[in-house]
DNA sequence: ATTAAAAATGTAATAGATTACATTTTGGTA
DNA sequence: TACCAAAATGTAATCTATTACATTTTTAAT
């Protein structure tokens, strides 16, 4: 395994020469160039970029946390930071909570320990909020920046790119009512407690203001997944008034929704509407095409990792969250009441 | 940011004590270790990695190589491996191609310069095959396995996990022959060379050995996305003669093509049989659900990573292919023809 | 041809944890 | 108490690329 050492021997030059070739080759004359260019060949030299790190005190890495790698949201979100992660030279590295059920140390000292020059939370996650308020100072830890997820409280400093989801939660409570429907249940999605909960608080305020009684029957604690939606979708359809709608805080529990309200001898949108969040690309094909409200997820990883790159250069970031538009997508998962 | 060293001092120990707190802490006495412990405490220490990584030579991270971290095959496979990952203590690095449209030069260069201690390649991805080549030994990059995809020549050195792709498709395309399909038109996924090759191997051997004719114009290139199963099928359903079944070389590209069937007014089984592969999440609840060839993709993922271990840890692995069971799983989407 | 300024290159210190080897301490036994 | 082996701890070299600072070479103007 050569070094700069042997390629500079090789080349006749200095090991600064050679360093310099790398990182700022216009200083070189063409000839010197030649000559490591050469020597690198004769050598089979590369670089160790663990000794680069060192050096430099920094990775060109960036962590992303992320509930699950399966989501489809993510993973269009995912291709926004990418994109521009790859354009400023930095590497993603992705770590995966698999909905926070994975043990938090070795993540929580990856935060600490230089391995990552940027840290991007996709979700809030309470054992890392842990950590996090347990170190005051923030000069042991690199940037971070909360995406997709409201800021709680607790993690309020940091900046964050997201859809305003209260408002967003509003708009499908009002489509519905709209529609002429009354009883409109809601399955939330309790791992993420930020949005769901916004987004609970919009359905519930759009109920209000429409003068509508919200039935504590009808809202419930949902995972994000099909066979969550599946189940609690069954629950409803046993109830004793059953709902004439159900929004869910995502496209996936909708789709598990339809599928069971149909499998039940019901039809959707005709004996109930659905709608999701999110409209990942399952949405526009499920049977009937799902109703939903679509963030712009490509969008907001581009703006996240645009501010990140900002903060780590030190410039300067105002706190307020960067709110990134919705957009109501009426498909035919939703139709008036009869 | 404080190191060892003040740490030590402020122990009143050496450095090496402190390095022996992390690294062989049963070495310490108790006493001693409280004293380290404490002034970690109190100097706010948390370990420099970079300075850790440069010294011992290797990172802790795997890379993992995916050509598009939406497709939730490979959210399985991925989880598999993050399961044993954990585990065994290292941390995945993601990088996502794309579906090889990225640029590959960061990525070679992470190879070659000790910034993983292991890759895993899910599909093969011809610009790093270019690399590798140019590479003669394998001193200069860390141990790679191949999973998911069959090991084209070029790349049939490395240890690899997979289903056997040919008979796989070869009993999904037996499936349609025996409820007396003939018109049987095939999508591949051309993207992932050797995975398309051998199921379109396995299409062609079955349709021969049943002594049916393959026509030409039944078997199209798809890039494995929803997008490009609409698009191919449009184009069968145009056809002079249409098929009566259609394998699709992924579940994305069979929901993509029931949903137009649909669409053109026929219906799914009853005028055309659609098969698909990976049994996805959504193709249990496709309408109607998806007959599929079903991968076990956290296996595949837990097999890879264990046997990455082995070879990283100087265990002899034999280079034959680890080849697991696929299964046929019918669903609804198939049937015998009118 | 001379010289100052600019450009190119060289020298050597540096980053912080690890570890081979050296030294000290401990615990048990005669 | 003295002594030995084993356990614990200390000393200092080491890993490799980068970079501040020093020196040499080139360029261009007089």
């Amino acid at each position: 395994m050569s070094s700069v050492k042997e390629v500079a021997k090789e080349a006749g030059v200095s090991t600064a020469t050679v360093s310099r070739y790398f990182n700022t080759p216009e200083q070189l004359r063409d000839k010197t160039r030649k000559k490591v260019t050469d020597a690198i060949k004769k050598t089979g030299y590369s670089m160790n970029s663990l000794a680069r790190n060192f050096r430099r005190g920094k990775t060109n890495v960036i962590v992303v946390v992320i509930p699950s790698i399966g989501v489809p949201h993510f993973g269009d979100v995912l291709k926004g930071i990418e994109t521009v992660a790859r354009q400023k030279g930095f590497s993603i590295m992705i770590i995966d909570t698999q909905f926070n059920t994975m043990p938090f140390d070795k993540m929580t000292n990856t935060f600490f320990s230089n391995q990552a020059d940027g840290i991007i939370l996709l979700g809030s996650f309470s054992p890392f909020k842990d950590a996090l308020s347990r170190s005051k100072s923030s000069d042991n830890h690199p940037p971070i920046i909360v995406s997709c997820e409201n800021a709680t409280p607790d993690i309020s400093d940091f900046p964050s790119v997201r859809i305003d989801n209260e408002s967003a939660s509003t708009a499908a409570t009002e489509h519905l009512i709209s529609l002429g429907h009354q009883r409109i249940a809601y399955i939330s999605g309790s791992l993420s407690t930020g949005v769901s909960g916004e987004r609970e608080a919009g359905y519930r305020l759009a109920m209000e203001k429409h003068k509508l009684k919200t039935v504590e029957d009808l809202i419930s604690d949902g995972n994000l997944t099909i066979e969550d939606g599946r189940r609690i979708t069954r629950r409803l359809l046993n109830l004793h008034q059953r709902p004439t709608a159900i929004l869910c805080a995502n496209d996936e529990m909708a789709l598990g929704s339809i599928y069971e309200i149909k499998n039940s001898g019901l039809r959707v949108p005709d004996d109930i509407s659905v709608i999701g969040f999110d409209n990942i690309r399952y949405a526009e094909i499920s049977d009937p095409p799902l109703t939903t409200i679509a963030q712009p997820g490509e969008e907001i990883g581009e703006k996240t990792m645009y501010q990140l790159c900002h903060i780590i250069e030190g410039v300067e970031v105002n706190s307020a969250p960067t709110i990134v538009p919705h957009q109501l997508i009426i498909r035919s998962s939703t139709a008036s009441i009869k």
